[in-house]
DNA sequence: GCCCTCATGTCAACTATGTTGACTTGAGAA
DNA sequence: TTCTCAAGTCAACATAGTTGACATGAGGGC
């Protein structure tokens, strides 16, 4: 968890570009260190980590999601969701509760105090993303998301 | 090393939206994934990972790197460079030779077979990006390339 | 020649994030 | 009662990174 915000390579390296598209490979690179830098630092500050905000993120935007369901959207092992879970349970950001109906799956919920700790990490990235959306203006957003669309959906 | 590529979590989640940057975050997200993913998969063919690849980038980019300047320019430990790079040199995808005056350092290169591998994981980055920027048009991309660099200049 | 510095290399111990495989538990359904 | 299914857990492993400590080998200063 980089406590060294000023250390090497957190700088954009100038290297020569072989392709014209390099600078495109660079800047997918970095631009996702740009929005996740600070949100890493703040979770890191809070004990946690990526894949813990990645399952607060998810629960926030699917209150009472089942865990198989969390497992098919997080595209992680049951196994490897065990720990940053249970620590997230353990610390009261997360709540589980049977179905009233189907017991045979958990729903998850976040707590008051894991609503706040979600929002303050996805803030800091929202604030990159909106100070980027502020310069390009409307029509500039609307051509990046686009992009993004189509780099996203390619597979 | 992803072999089930149709596996959980390639396909977009749909998730209800908190705000009106959440779907930038997610585009950021997927988008690297998409840009990434057949790359990944070549490389993990030839036994290679991402960080193989980025030290191949790199050294492509720099011939003659020393390997002082590039761990400078991976943001990473020596020792976490060190197995790495030791893999390609075996493989005979990098060379090392003392500088002719400044013996002090090594330099690095790409063989034949390291340029040849550099450059396939790097098109299928490349191509991706192509084909969203095809869709997009110049002004698009350019647009593109602007918010990227507010994201990635954010720090 | 002797020592200091500097780049590199290497060993050990550790953390974090993921994997597969095997097994248990507990609830519902046939 | 038995079968199925969601969840939980344990072990072993792989990968990618960290710090700390120490060794080696080349140049430079004196």
């Amino acid at each position: 968890m980089a406590k060294t915000s000023q250390a090497a390579g957190l700088h954009r390296a100038s290297l020569a570009k072989l392709h014209d598209l390099d600078a495109a490979l660079e800047l997918m690179y970095y631009g996702w260190r740009g929005m996740t830098l600070e949100a890493d630092d703040y979770l890191a500050k809070q004990g946690l980590s990526r894949p813990h905000h990645r399952i607060l993120y998810v629960v926030a935007r699917r209150p009472d999601i089942a865990i198989g369901a969390l497992i098919e959207i997080l595209g992680i092992s049951k196994q490897a969701l065990n720990r940053p879970l249970n620590l997230l349970l353990e610390r009261k950001l997360l709540t589980s509760k049977r179905a009233p109906e189907q017991h045979r799956s958990k729903l998850l919920r976040l707590t008051a105090a894991g609503q706040r700790i979600e929002q303050r990490a996805s803030d800091h990235e929202r604030k990159v993303m909106r100070q980027a959306f502020e310069r390009a203006g409307a029509s500039g957003t609307a051509a990046w998301m686009a992009v993004m669309e189509a780099i996203a959906d390619n597979n």
